[in-house]
DNA sequence: CCCACTGACTTGTTAATTGCAAGTAAGTGA
DNA sequence: TCACTTACTTGCAATTAACAAGTCAGTGGG
């Protein structure tokens, strides 16, 4: 079990909501995390094979805290074996804009990036 | 002087635009520095008083991080004595957008926080 | 039953980053 | 000369992150 960590739900570092949002989601993995997400993938094992190779200890570790955060919702889809799925909640939807403005700096800023992110239809 | 960091300009993780950005802005203080410049500051003094007083050491390293990017431009606004002043590029003020809706998730979702920019006229 | 295999993590260890606190250096003003 | 300001550096201790390996429930095959 990945131990609570104490940088608990509310440690604002100011009432200035983007510093606290990046209280929660300033690090370079969360937001790739949910980027998966929004493409779709729900299971640890999909995640963690993302092009990135996020690092398995911290995917466990960030999908912690999002479930703490309620960006993520972790429910079982079946039993025998039991297996996880994450899935956003409508507050981790609601990142979209932030994720598809950064897809827009990106693809205009930094050479050689491209988008391939599937339209929710 | 702060070392020239081995995160060089281009150490992308993958061609994910997502990803790229994060490479560039994903920790806690860089998008920070980035509302404050947005916000009118433009001295290293007016910036290492921000409400959240980032680490001078860590201000130092993102500014220059930043101006490698080109995201920033420092400039001396008078000599005798020297005297810098840091402003965003077009590139960097085209980071408004993410800026911005990370002010719109963190006022809905992030109880107790309060945007207080002044409009660019 | 035994074995290999998968999914979903945990543990241990080393490496890199952060966060203070303190120090420096040029210049100003009294 | 002294105190003060701006703009940083430097030195550590304390967190975090990264990487490799290990665990554990369950399944399918021989």
């Amino acid at each position: 079990m990945v131990k609570a960590d104490k940088s608990n739900i509310s440690t604002k570092r100011s009432i200035c909501p983007v510093a606290s949002t990046l209280d929660i989601l300033g690090d370079k993995w969360s937001l790739l995390v949910i980027r998966d997400l929004f493409a779709g993938k729900t299971t640890y094992s999909e995640l963690q094979n993302s092009p990135e190779k996020v690092p398995t200890n911290i995917l466990a570790n960030r999908l912690v805290r999002l479930t703490d955060h309620e960006i993520v919702e972790k429910k079982p889809y079946q039993t025998h074996p039991v297996r996880y799925e994450y899935i956003l909640t409508a507050k981790g939807r609601e990142l979209g804009p932030i994720l598809k403005s950064m897809v827009a700096w990106g693809e205009k800023h930094i050479p050689g990036t491209k988008a391939m992110i599937k339209k929710k239809r």
